[in-house]
RNA sequence: UGAAUAGUAC
């Protein structure tokens, strides 16, 4: 079984998800039971594939398989349908944890607000967000750095930058500041806005902001893509420039 | 042996 497993695990890095619910069929037929593992990877290959349904479709003959989903199929099945748009799936997945007294963990929440910001839903990412935020424990800096991609990608970058500055609000409570992500994805929020001078405010915040929040190759791809949007192309250049001096290499 | 936020080319 871990033979078969360990290849499941290589179809799933190809995406290869085909090949690998034939490998699952092909367990069966030997007599050999498809694990956890093997249909977590299966699954996982569906959403490299980018085929939710599919990924839908092997939970299901998980369970009716008797092998009982635990929070890492689950969570995959919903990046899966993340990755596919199906943000109305991802959130029944999402209940039926809750109804199966199955725990969800920070990944699984994670998937959900990117379920529903792949989808558009912004709003609803928010609201799952507030949720997190009432819990004892708060939400975490991955949770608001997820929400704040969802408003992005779900066309309200505007709130992304609320956001932010929630955040830095908080800096001293329970939940940790803004990190390089979070900066990041802010930069991507003014860059969808067309604010390429707020985005070079933010890089330049960042060097600031202390050790944690140091520019990266990323950070500044996104600042340079906000410029380039903008028509600034000399100030792109520029941008490239002081890229490279701080010894980045551009990718 | 399995899942994870800022890079998948209007």
């Amino acid at each position: 079984v871990v033979t078969y497993n360990s290849a499941i695990a290589a179809c799933a890095s190809g995406g290869e998800w085909k090949k690998a619910s034939q490998l699952i069929d092909e367990m069966r037929r030997k007599g050999l039971n498809p694990d956890r593992y093997s249909y977590t990877s299966a699954i996982h290959a569906c959403g490299k594939a980018r085929s939710p349904l599919e990924a839908l479709r092997l939970l299901r003959a998980m369970e009716t398989n008797n092998v009982v989903p635990d929070v890492i199929a689950m969570t995959a099945c919903m990046d899966a349908l993340a990755a596919g748009g199906k943000w109305s799936e991802a959130i029944k997945i999402l209940d039926e944890m809750r109804s199966k007294g199955i725990a969800p963990n920070e990944r699984t929440y994670k998937a959900a607000i990117q379920a529903c910001g792949r989808g558009g839903q912004w709003q609803r990412a928010l609201e799952l967000l507030s949720r997190l935020e009432n819990r004892a424990s708060g939400a975490t800096v991955q949770e608001y750095n997820c929400a704040m991609m969802a408003c992005v990608t779900g066309g309200e970058p505007g709130r992304a930058l609320d956001l932010l500055e929630q955040m830095k609000a908080n800096k001293g409570g329970v939940n940790a500041g803004p990190d390089i992500v979070t900066y990041t994805s802010a930069i991507m929020a003014c860059s969808s806005k067309g604010k390429w001078v707020r985005a070079l405010s933010l890089l330049d915040e960042m060097r600031k902001a202390g050790p944690r929040t140091q520019p990266n190759v990323r950070s500044y791809t996104a600042a340079i893509a906000a410029c380039g949007r903008a028509g600034k192309w000399e100030e792109a250049v520029a941008l490239h420039s002081k890229l490279r001096e701080e010894g980045l290499t551009p990718d």
